[in-house]
DNA sequence: GCTTGTTAGTTACAAATGCAACAGTTAGCG
DNA sequence: CGCTAACTGTTGCATTTGTAACTAACAAGC
């Protein structure tokens, strides 16, 4: 293949990185100005508001993120009593997390942000279309 | 909307966020281990690859990476004389870059290992899916 | 020509990250 | 039981990143 054949915007891990890019700026905007945290906190955040109780390797089997990033971020939101850590009584280096009262709060609020950014997002295409794009991107990041 | 009706893993930004990840891990691991160069350094190479001479203000508009990122990049390649700057005589506050012949090497070799990667990601798709997703992407991106 | 404001690119510092080494616990197996 | 190997989670250190401040060069208006 010649090199000018090649265009760069239609490499899919470029494309990816700069579509992904784009969408989490206007997202980010309300976890960091309203609540002052990072992405790893909310994605932390919302793993467990969604799945309830969790571990920090579950987190990091899911999510796919390392498990010092997440080892940082339980810790962070620990010192502000969003979640909770108990010992697992079976498993004694298995630390159970879920979110606190106050945790759940934050949780809701930033659901229904993201409900609506999806909405905005996905608007722009048909309703099939958009159907399609996260069937892709999910067959991509290997999670179907 | 009540939350346990949110799903994360279909959530716009995460699901960019996990596919661009896995995408560009199989990728990155030619550039690092046979380079060791990093994202933003081969991003800067690709750029100047494609369209060949550049200043680094225009790098950062079309790739929408921070100056700062790109400076330091630029930094290292030249270091490894894979870039030259010449002064813009017409405005001295301005770096007219290009690739080396050497750069230009490294380009074309990457550029065919992401051709390949970029048929084997798309591959398991059918061609008109691909090109949806590709134009969905870009639209997310702004790029068009 | 001078002042003021803007732009290109760099640098310093603080924050976030990745990697490797670590402690503590459990599991397997003789 | 006693030993080794594997697993969960944390920490230290080097690297990378983001923000803001900075220098140098140009541009516009007077």
């Amino acid at each position: 293949m010649h090199p000018d054949d090649f265009d760069l915007t239609d490499f899919l891990p470029y494309l990816l990185n700069q579509a992904a890019e784009e969408c989490s700026l206007a997202f980010q905007k309300h976890y960091k100005d309203r609540y002052g945290m990072l992405r790893t906190e909310w994605r932390v955040l919302f793993h467990l508001g969604r799945f309830g109780t969790l571990t920090a390797q579950e987190i990091s089997a899911r999510s796919k993120m390392h498990k010092t990033k997440i080892s940082r971020a339980i810790t962070k939101l620990e010192h502000r009593r969003w979640l909770k850590r108990d010992t697992d009584a079976k498993d004694r280096r298995r630390e159970l997390l879920q979110l606190t009262p106050l945790g759940q709060k934050v949780y809701h609020d930033l659901v229904q942000v993201a409900h609506d950014h999806q909405l905005e997002l996905l608007g722009q295409f048909k309703m099939t279309d958009a159907k399609a794009l996260q069937d892709m991107l999910k067959r991509l990041a290997r999670l179907q």
